[in-house]
Parts: C-alpha cells; sequence; structure tokens
DNA sequence: AAATTGTTTTAGTCTCGGCTAAATCGCTCG
DNA sequence: CGAGCGATTTAGCCGAGACTAAAACAATTT
C-alpha cells in the first residue's frame, strides 16, 4: 500500500523534475516542508522497493533523485487526481482558482478511481487544466506543452499565456488582477537588461497600461510563443 | 490536530452509544476492526485531552467509555461530513446508494469547511439522508428521526429497529435470538385485533419465518418508520 | 466461597515518518 | 594540495497507532 507521504514525495519529483533534471535532497526538503535529513530517509526507502514491488526512484547518495518507471506511474496519477479535482471543484462547485489548490492537495489522495472516473466524465474528460497544466491520461499519457516561461521572451515578441506555476495563491490573484491568466495575450514592449523587470502590455490594444514584472514573476509565467 | 483515527474513535463511539448508551472495549475494537488492546490505549489517551484541551471521552477502566461534551462536538461534525458526502455523491455524481459508503468514509475526514457549505448549499441544506438518518447541523444540534414503538406499526409496513429500552436482560438476549436487533429490517406481517400479538418478519426473504410478539415486547421495541 | 469464563487491561514490540545533532562528502578557492 | 563550506547523510530519538501475549478483573456458575 502507497502512503499519503510516498504519494507526495513522488509528486514533488516529478513536478521538480520537469524543471530541473534530477532532483535534489535540499530541493525537496523545502517543497515537502520537512527536514533534509527526512528526505534521505524516505528516498532510501523508495529506492529500495518493498517485497517484491520494483523501486519508486533511482538514488545514488549525493547525486540526486529520479523516478523509476513504477514511480512515474504514481506521480502521474496523483497528478491526474489533483487538476482533475481543482477543476472539478472550480467548474461544479463554484470555487474561486486560487482556493482549489489546498482542497485538491488533501483529496488527491483519498478519492477511489470510481470517484476519478465520474469527474473526469462529468468534465467532459479534459486534457488540461485552467492553468494549462496537462491532466495525464490514465494510461500515464501526458500531451506536452512546449512552453517557455516569460523570462525567455525577448521584447517585441507577443505570447498567449499557458500556465501559471500555481505555488502561491497571493501570486495568483496579483496575476489575476492583472489580467495575467492563462489564454490571455500579451506583448512584451521592453526588457530591462541584466534580467531587469520585464514590461508586459495585456492583450488590449496600443493604449492598454503595461505592466513591470520581477524575475520573481517571469519565471513562474509560461508562454506559448506565437511569433512576432 | 485531531488525527483520523481520533476522528474515527469518537464516530464509533457516538453511534454505537445511540443504540446501547455505554460503550464496551470490545464493541468498539470490532467496529473499528482492531485489537481490544489497542483500543484500550486509545482511550486512555483520549481521556487525558492533551495540553490544554478538554478530554473527548469518559472513562473508567472496566465501565465503558462515552462521548464528553467536546468529543460529541467532533463526532458530530465527522458524522455531519459522512452524510453529505453520501447524499452529494448519489445524487451529483450517480453514485449507487450501496457504493457511496466506503467513499464517504475517507472523504470524511479531509473535506475542508468551504466543502462542506458548498455541497450542503447545493443539496438545499438537508436535514436528513436517505436512510432517514438525521445530518447534524453545523451547530451541532440534531433534528431525531421520529421513532415509535412497535406496537404503533401497521400491517404490512416494514421498518428499521431503531433501540430497545433496556431494562431487561432476559428480553434482550430473546430479541437477539430473533435477529430483532438495531439496525434489523422487519416486516408486520399481521396485527390480531384488540392488542392481540403481532406478528413479525425480520429482514429476509418471504420464506423468513415470522414470530408472533406481545404487547410486553412490542412497547418496548422502537423502529424508524420507512414507509410500505 | 471458589472456580470458571469472557472481557479488559497491561506490558512490551513494531512500523512509519518525522526531528535534531553530529559526521561526512564533494567542490571550490587560496 | 589542503582548507573550508555548503549540501548530504548518518545516528539516535520521538509520537502515533497498531499488534501479541500475559495478567487482572468482573460476573456467573458450582
Amino acid at each position: 500500500m502507497i502512503s499519503h507521504a510516498v504519494e507526495d514525495y513522488l509528486k514533488a519529483i516529478y513536478e521538480l523534475a520537469e524543471t530541473t533534471g534530477k532532483v535534489s535532497t535540499s530541493a525537496l526538503a523545502e517543497r515537502l516542508r520537512v527536514q533534509p535529513g527526512s528526505v534521505t530517509g524516505m528516498l532510501q526507502k523508495l529506492a529500495e522497493g518493498q517485497e517484491g514491488q520494483p523501486p519508486l526512484v533511482n538514488y545514488e547518495r549525493h547525486k540526486g533523485v529520479t523516478l523509476t518507471r513504477a514511480g512515474r506511474k504514481i506521480a502521474l496519477e496523483v497528478i491526474r487526481h489533483h487538476r482533475l479535482i481543482e477543476l472539478y471543484l472550480s467548474t461544479a462547485l463554484g470555487y474561486d482558482w486560487d482556493q482549489v489548490d489546498a482542497e485538491a492537495e488533501k483529496l488527491e489522495h483519498v478519492i477511489s478511481e470510481e470517484f476519478e472516473d465520474r469527474i473526469s466524465a462529468m468534465l467532459g474528460h479534459p486534457t488540461h487544466d485552467p492553468h494549462g497544466d496537462p491532466i495525464p491520461a490514465k494510461d500515464g499519457s501526458v500531451s506536452p506543452h512546449s512552453q517557455v516561461p516569460l523570462s525567455d521572451v525577448d521584447a517585441g515578441q507577443s505570447a498567449r499565456v499557458a500556465r501559471v506555476r500555481d505555488d502561491d495563491p497571493a501570486l495568483l490573484r496579483y496575476l489575476g488582477e492583472l489580467g495575467l491568466v492563462p489564454g490571455a495575450l500579451l506583448t512584451v514592449t521592453d526588457r530591462a537588461p541584466f534580467n531587469g523587470p520585464i514590461h508586459v502590455r495585456v492583450s488590449g490594444g496600443d493604449d492598454a497600461p503595461s505592466h513591470a514584472l520581477g524575475r520573481e514573476v517571469t519565471d513562474k509565467v509560461f508562454v506559448d510563443e506565437t511569433g512576432s
């Protein structure tokens, strides 16, 4: 039986690895709000695999961790749960987007296959959530997105907001106020040198106000480039 | 923080006490599918109350356990969650009524107040579930379900045994042999006139034997009417 | 009153998943 | 190369909450 704690570890490894490749002990510790020593202990257990079950991670001391096939399968199931639940809460129960994450965090570990199937059907078997994040299919397939952080977009370029990394409710609210939500069109009007603030005009005529965004923010907003 | 395990204990004590008064260690152990020794250990902890918090149960060794006001409050919150979730799953997600319990058993421990409020509103703030069991209100008030003595049930009616006035151990034993225990479904097959004996068939097919019960007995068995 | 029987409690152990504090590793810099 | 430093791992500990086996208790029967 897979415990909630293990599910959380696997999910965190998956999500951190998406941008980092290998995942370090300290990155995991920070993400899971746990001491590094605890992480090491857990990774050792996960790398062993218990009683005939295959190991869930590849782990070599001091060299970071990646998921095995078996580990990724579980991570994707949990993420599928998470995103379906988020979507369900917001569309069926009228939650605001910045409230759904905490609830999904708890529900994702306890719902049955039955529940998963029913809400997926009710939502029309969606493949992406409102952040633009893909919802893994039951077979573990993930439709990839070719997305770039806003901090990589050149001045003059236009792009469509694809997703926002959803750690921080306050950030989500802030971006909402600016209209920087998934689907919104934006143009980078100006970039200060040396990773200075990026000026962005949101989907409007030339007279729309433009906003200056710091690195903190532009690393978390991902866009599909649309050229020009 | 109240753990899931503690919530399960309190809920079980509440539900067993409804029909029994005090709850025995072994009854709890059986209900929770746990060894008696584990129950004793937990009851001792619950009776202590931790760090300024009041105790959640009244417990004296060898004398059974009851809930304190604080313990009952928590039990009712959990039961409220459970019944609202059951109802929501069956009406909003199309679950069959007999699939609903297992899912609710897990969800009841993790949903937020927000979630509770939203599904309650969506269901029109129901006060009873389809079994006729009351759904406790947020303030902890429970509208009792209408219980009538078996002697008031008409011929042809079915009902569920709610409780037995337990003055007399011999009577309890006798009823136990007949299967007339709380929770059992029964049908009144016949009534003799002038307060004569009442014939009752216990939750079985039409071929189950029916028993004739005198006034002495039928005044002490209380049922929830469930119609037809 | 003593013995039997069934229930309950104690005592000791286990696993899980955290924690802290003290090594140790790997890397960079002088 | 060796020192120092940050990251990581080890080692030992804790609290929850389960388990088993043995002891104590209550209630009945003889």
